[in-house]
Parts: structure tokens; sequence; C-alpha cells
DNA sequence: CTGAAAGCGCTTACAG
DNA sequence: CTGAAAGCGCTTACAG
């Protein structure tokens, strides 16, 4: 184990030599072994063990023409969030599945800039460095259209995409259904004999419009009005929710229960409800949108949302991706993953003085 | 832009012929431009421009022998946490800025495995793939040793390493001046005049213990005794947290002031307060360990903390790393980086019952 | 300053 | 089933 091999500069000649076979042969050892008799497979797979044999990635990208890697691109956000952590997790348990690795990078661009000077990152830029693109953060159509007209091959994570990802050319998107959790959020918030729901959430954001049409479905369902308040004057999704929640304890609204558009706005308007001592969920319920990893630390109480399928939608761009990079032909393709309303301690019957006024 | 050019396949080859030139200076021109004349360097970049040419990630690997890409090697835990999030964000930028790619990959393996029998991720085992790996998560002396014998250069993120980072081969470390973080946190609630302020926080865990340690420096600095509390039995860091809590609630310890091991330790901590009806800091001050992200969602009250600076650690790693591969024969270097107290709303005065019980 | 050529370490038709 | 050889697209001494 001392011997100059295990500084892994062996190379397939030298394991050639020592075997008493061609390169070639060595090669389609190396690369499952189709066309070579079990007796001289056996006999170069020791030497290979023997000399501590390392291929060399260089070589056979180049060689091949293919990196077996992808690229996780975080495009238009300062940096990686919890929020997408769960989908990173995703992505490399499918890519390693696959004998793929994936690169990390980030990325920034406006949505107005000309599709010609877009400069991808350098990883990109260069030929055979990488397979296919999987972009995750907040994008836009002349991006995508840029990587159409190069032909690099890509799937979208559809959340943060500002258009419709049923008008995708040349690549894939993976989204989620969560209209239809927010919708049986509200709904089962209804069927406890909550008679006025409010929806908090920035309905501009194209996410946020989502959940809210899901939410107005129940609610009308009921025979109900739609209640939203948003007051977008902070600065992020937890500070609209602290806010909004100011104005609708001070506003004549009457809500038992709120749907926020995501679990940040919920953190957000739980953080009011504390300050100004109203309890959850015996004066008001609440549900949240993505069962983010911080609810983890909201014990008291534990905090209802709908599950987003963050995991799922990770592997699941691996697997559209790696079908697009076996047939760069594929028609465009969009998948929408189930969501789960997940239903714990902040949800609960109507207050009793909300039930007798109502 | 229309031409076969735009599909990404031109060669150095084509180049020169356009230019008019070797292939050599064609390789010169795009690797930094000594030796070629103005005019010619112009002809060339105008062509490469003109051609929309490409370089091959593969054949330069496999010429210069290097692949200017590290590995983000996340050991030993099941995923990433946003614990780690801001150290790869630190990683990303430095590395960005030198002109590395970075591959983010996990890696189990256990602290008793015989060194031999480690086996690496199949993007590592290559040659020619990865020039130097940034370990992160929880490692162990068995694997730096099976580095080091492969010679393959590496760095440590110190925080989660199990043996003593002064004591490594053929490795860099980076950590963090914890134990005079938690020093500090507890010299300045003494000096707001509590008396009784007590450690929460698993001490059989390194990171805990360096911590541990600076609290009781403190402490005894002062001329008081020191206290901890903890209870182990349930499952990670945050109900560690509540359960001493309510140990310590229940006990007759009388603390008016809690220095918790990490901000989660400090999240589990406040929701047995809260649900107690301890208020903070009214009755109890509270101090964590980390100033991790998920305390942005406490603001009532804001949390107390020790700012970990993650981020930079990451770009440390990296500085380190890369001198390494610039001279592999460097003697292991050991950086700590310095930590700060944050005092937000978390911290008050002694309570009134307290001072004069005390 | 510049060109022709060797060499990096693989894979893959092409013969046999 | 197997070997000899071409070829992948760069970089880098080596001459000039």
């Amino acid at each position: 184990m001392g011997d100059p091999a295990a500084r892994g500069d062996v190379t397939i000649g030298e394991i050639a030599r020592a075997a008493h076979v061609g390169t070639g042969t060595v090669s389609r050892v190396l690369n499952g072994a189709e066309h070579v008799s079990a007796a001289t497979r056996a006999r170069v797979l020791a030497v290979i063990r023997r000399l501590d044999y390392r291929p060399h990635a260089g070589a056979r990208r180049l060689a091949r023409n293919t990196a077996r890697t992808l690229a996780f691109v975080m495009a238009n956000r300062p940096s990686m969030h919890m929020y997408n952590v769960t989908t990173l997790n995703g992505v490399m348990a499918a890519s390693v599945a696959r004998g793929y690795s994936v690169v990390y990078t980030h990325f920034d661009y406006g949505p107005r800039r000309k599709v010609a000077d877009i400069a991808l990152p350098p990883i990109v830029q260069e030929r055979g460095a990488i397979d296919g693109l999987i972009l995750v953060g907040i994008n836009h159509r002349n991006m995508l259209d840029h990587l159409a007209r190069l032909e690099i091959p890509f799937v979208l994570h559809q959340a943060g995409y500002s258009g419709d990802p049923r008008q995708i050319r040349g690549g894939d998107a993976v989204g989620m259904e969560d209209g239809a959790g927010t919708e049986r959020a509200t709904a089962h918030l209804l069927s406890l004999g909550h008679r006025r729901v409010c929806f908090v959430g920035d309905v501009a954001l194209p996410w946020f419009r989502r959940r809210w049409a899901g939410y107005r479905r129940a609610v009308r369902a009921a025979g109900r009005t739609p209640l939203m308040e948003w007051d977008g004057s902070g600065g992020d999704s937890f500070d609209g929710g602290a806010m909004s929640a100011e104005r609708l304890l001070g506003g004549r609204r009457g809500c038992t229960a709120i749907v926020a558009g995501d679990d940040l706005v919920m953190l957000g308007v739980l953080d009011t409800l504390r300050r100004r001592g109203v309890t959850v969920p015996g004066e008001m319920s609440l549900v949240g949108f993505g069962d983010t990893p911080e609810l983890r630390y909201q014990q008291s109480p534990t905090l209802s949302t709908i599950r987003a399928p963050r995991f799922e939608i990770g592997a699941r761009m691996v697997t559209l991706l790696l079908e697009r990079l076996d047939d760069r032909r594929l028609p465009p393709r969009y998948v929408s993953m189930p969501t789960e309303l997940v239903v714990r301690g902040s949800i609960g019957p109507v207050p009793r003085a909300a039930a007798t006024v109502a």
C-alpha cells in the first residue's frame, strides 16, 4: 500500500501492461464489461485493485463528451434559504443514485436583460463541464430562452418562475399544487365552524396568487366572502405577516382563523398575536404553507401548515433532466406535485364569543 | 448568431485557422496572453467572439491536470442544516472569486472504520475531478488519516471534529473562539448583577464542552459557582433545551439567566419558559450561541446570542485550501476565528425578587 | 512573439 | 472476445 500507486497516478496503460491485455480491454472492464470473458475480466480487476487505479475524470470527459455532472443554479437570490435546502437534498439523492455529481452555483440576472447579453456562470459556459441545469430561485423568461438557444438542457423549479410553466421551450418544469393545498386548508377551517377566515399574503407574487386563488375557491364554495389583508411596507414575508396581523387586530374584520400565504408569513402573524396577547388556537386558528424546517422550533403551539414536497420536487427535477439528456428532442413537460394539509396544534374550534356573534 | 457555432462545438483548431495562427497562440490568448503581440491577441479574440467559442472543460483538465474545482463534503449528516448553509455561501463566494467551482457532496462513514476501508464519494475517487476537499459536518481522525495517505489536499471545519485540530496531518482546519464568546456573554450577564447564571448544554459534545469551559472561566472570575443543567433524553438540541428548562424551573437553582450551548438549545428553553409563563427578559435572561438565521423568526423578544462567523469560516477554508494547492508541503495550519456577543432583547437586569433574595 | 508537434488518459469503432 | 490505433480538445515545452 505504500507503493507509488497510492499516489493515484496509475494509468489505464499500466493496468493493461500488468494484466497483459490491451487498453481497450481495460476500458471495457471499467465500463460495464460487455464482451469481455470472465477470466480476462477477473485478471484485469485484480490488477486494478492491486495498483489502486483511479480513472482520470478529465480524460473520461474528453473521450466521452459527457461529464455526468449537473449544475444546481440558485438564481437571483443572495444566498440559499432553508426553503431550498430540502430541494437540494432531493436533487443530491436522485443524482447520486444515478451516478451524477452536482455542482452548486449562484447566478444573478435581470428579467429584462437581453437574451444575448446574459452571461452564464463560468462553469456553465465551458463545454463538457455540465450536462444540464437545475434552475432554482427566481427565474424569468429571458433566461430560459437563452438556454434554449444555447441548447443547454434544463429543468426549472416553478415556484419562483415569473411566467407560465406550460409555455416553456426546450426544457421542463416541476411545480406543486399550492392552490389545492390552500383550498383544502381553508375548507378544513370552514368545516370546523369558522365563518370569517382571512388570507394573509402578498398576492402580487405569483406563488401567493396561486394560494390566494385556492383559498377563494373554498370560501366561495361555502358561500362566504373572501377576506384578504396585506401590509407589505415591512421587509420580508415575516414582517409583512406581523404588520398585516396588526391591521387585522385593529380592524373590524372579526376573523377567527388565518390562512397565511407561507410559513414565514405565519410566523410573523404569530409574533404579533403573541405580543398582543391573542392565544393560538384559543382565540385564533392559524395555518401556513410550506412546512419549512423552521416550524420545528415553535412547539407552543405546534403550527399547522401545508406540506410542500420540496425533497420530491428536487428528485423529480433530476429525473426529468436525465430523461432529456437521453433524448434531447423530448417535448417540454410540466409536472405538478401534490401538497398535503398537516394539522397541528394551531388549529382549533371557533372561539365561544365569535361563534355566538356570527 | 444562428450559425453552427452557437451549438458550442467550435474547437481551438477552428479558431486558429480562422485567425491564421497556430493553436498554441490561441491557447496563450485564452490563458492570460503572455508573450502574444497586441495585434495577434486582438485578432484572435475577435474570432473567438465571432464564433462563440467555449473551451472544453474535459480537455483542459486533461492537459492541465487540474480541475479548478473543490468539493464541499457534508460528512455524517443526513442533510444540510441551516447551520451549514451560511458556511457554504462563504465557500461559494471565495471560490468564485478565485475562479473555482464547487461540487456539493454527502458522505457517511463511521469513526472506527479502518482507514483503508473508507470509500470516498465517486467524484472524489476519480483523479482530476477535484483539486481539494472542504470537510464539513461531523468528522473523525480516521478520515483525515485516509486523506493524508491518499495525498488529497483538504481543509476541515473544526466545529464538528472529534479530535484536536492542532494534531492534524496533511491538512488545515478552521474553527472559532467559542469559549471566548461564551465567556464574554457570561461576564456580561454577571456585570448586569445576575448572580445565578446557568449553563444549559450537552457537555459530552466537543463544541458544547468548549463553550462550557468559557462559561466557567467567567463564573469563576466573578467568584461564583458554575451551574449546569442538561436533560438529553429528548431528541435534538431543541428538545434538550426544553427539557432542561423544565428541570431548572422545577429545581431550586434560582437562576435568573441562562447561557445556552447553542441557539437551538435556547429556542427549546424559550419554548418551555413560554409554556410555563416565565417572561423573557423580565424573569429570565437568555443568550444562545451561533446567531443562526432561525433567530430572525423570534421577535418577541429578540434573542441575544454569540455570532459564529460561519460565512467567514467558509471563505477562510477556501483561502487555506488554495494556498495548500499552490504548495502541497505547507505545514498543517489551524485558524481560529473571533466570535462576537450580540445583545438583543432577551437580556435584561436581575428581576427585583431575585435581587433581594440573593 | 509564434508555429508545429508531442502529450495528457481515456473511449470506441475497426479489424481480426 | 480482444488488440492496435485513431481521436477527443486542450496545454506546453521546443525550436525558431
